[in-house]
RNA sequence: GGAGGGGUGGCCGAGCGGUCAAUGGCAGCAGACUGUAAAUCUGCCGGGUUUCACCCUACGUUGGUUCAAAUCCAACCCCCUCCA
């Protein structure tokens, strides 16, 4: 489909869109002036990771479009739980720790929006403020009679937990009808629109729409991504160390750029459309590139990407790293390091540098040839390594031993 | 409540008295080949040490039988199936 609106042109040429409720109508609306809409992320963690980042750059181009993106901080559907996609209930987290995560992960939206009280500005509300105030009686008399429970056993996320005859607690069942609230609430008091969200959300997005039309009568949109895989099959940003973090404290700047370095060729062309802000031609121009060539498409994605989400000073300076280190066979300053105050064994420098989980493995390294003092093989495990010196496992895993 | 089946290393899944730190697969790590890619091949893959070896901790939990138990017995906990 060929859209009119500028809204949805960009987000289909760059890979956004999977289904929209009623595409024609939402471009019409997209067309017409400034639209609200939002995307709802829940509080389990204190950081959002890159399953995350989809949403997050689609609410930027919506900003970019001229139109206001809503942050809805799920602090109130986190008490809850989203079944979707999960054979087992949630660990239920307290107050305080959902408090914590939702001020930690606030920060990550600064870099990727701009706040404010102008009309594109955008907002961030979170669903506790009115979900904990709902009286269950007025609540159940005005909203739920609204749900059929017929259909909601045919959501999947209530489905294929049902199939599967993996428990599903009452409490987790209400988590529709909680998410087609807020919406109902953003309406209101937004007047927002369209909601946007991962596939899985589907269900939940399509319950909020029809909440809308059954009770204030009005029309609302919803729009899904697909489930960004990878050339390989894996789920984007699922590594067997966990997720990829968008938070420095949990993930520092040089690793998340080496995240995206290393990148399979294949996806090269359709991250950069979806995770940097780079015109179409020059990324037509970067995917084109064959063989090694790929290599300087990866680091620009790599560098624009971490600078979306840390800052242009923090991708360059990893970028710089990656240069000395890879290319140069030096070291740079963003490189890992472990403090010492004289010579270590290299089995205490490659476990204090995180490279190795105990001495039996950093030996292991030692004798297969996998660790390196100055990128110099080490023939020994008794070999010692001084301040100032670079230790190498593995051809990407690279530190600096310093005095301190 | 009754009758069966099962709980093994990050996951899946063998083993069913010694030769078991436990086959195999996946994931992971390292090496070779490369482009910090993929694919492929090779090795490693509980912890510790004075590392061609030795020691410790492990097969749901707790006891027991035995020279010897993941393997047999008992109790308990949890999961699944069928019946009520």
């Amino acid at each position: 489909m060929t859209y009119s609106s500028d809204f949805l042109r960009r987000l289909e040429t760059r890979g956004y869109i999977h289904q929209i409720t009623d595409a024609a109508a939402l471009d019409g609306a997209a067309g017409k002036g400034a639209i609200t809409a939002y995307v709802g992320f829940d509080c389990t963690a204190p950081s959002l990771h890159i399953g995350n980042l989809v949403s997050i750059m689609m609410l930027r181009h919506l900003q970019q479009s001229g139109h206001r993106p809503i942050v809805l901080m799920g602090g109130g559907t986190t008490k809850i739980g989203d079944p979707s996609g999960k054979d087992e209930a949630r660990q239920l987290l307290g107050d305080e720790q959902i408090n914590a995560n939702l001020a930690s992960i606030k920060r990550i939206f600064e870099r990727f929006l701009t706040f404010g009280d102008g009309p594109t500005d955008a907002v961030m509300v979170n669903n506790d403020d009115w979900l904990s105030r709902l009286q269950l009686v007025p609540f159940l008399r005005d909203y739920g009679r609204h749900f059929s429970i017929n259909r909601m056993l045919t959501f999947d996320s209530v489905r294929l937990r049902l199939e599967r005859e993996q428990p599903l607690s009452f409490i987790e069942f209400n988590y529709m009808i909680f998410q087609a609230y807020d919406y109902l609430e953003l309406n209101r008091r937004f007047g927002c629109t369209l909601q946007m969200g991962g596939s899985d959300q589907w269900g939940n997005i399509v319950n909020g729409t029809d909440l809308i039309r059954r009770v204030d009568a009005k029309d609302a949109f919803g729009l899904t991504t697909p489930l960004i895989t990878r050339a390989d099959g894996a789920k984007m940003g699922k590594t067997a160390k966990g997720a990829v973090w968008l938070h420095e404290d949990q993930l520092p700047h040089f690793d998340y750029w080496q995240f995206w370095r290393n990148t399979h060729d294949a996806d090269v062309g359709k991250f950069l459309r979806l995770f940097t802000d780079l015109p179409l031609d020059e990324i037509a121009r970067l995917e084109a590139l064959e063989g090694a060539e790929i290599n300087t498409a990866k680091e620009m994605l790599a560098t624009e990407a971490t600078a979306l989400c840390r800052g242009r000073d923090a991708a360059e300076a990893a970028a710089e790293t990656a240069r000395a280190t890879f290319a140069e066979g030096g070291a740079g300053e963003d490189l890992p390091q472990f403090a010492v105050s004289g010579p270590v064994s290299i089995v205490d420098a490659l476990i204090g540098l995180g490279f190795a989980a105990s001495k039996n493995e950093a030996r292991k390294l030692v004798a297969q040839g996998g660790a390196r003092i100055d990128g110099e093989a080490v023939g020994s495990d008794a070999a010692l390594v001084a301040p100032g010196q670079k230790v190498s496992a593995g051809k990407k895993r690279h530190g600096l031993v310093v005095a301190g």
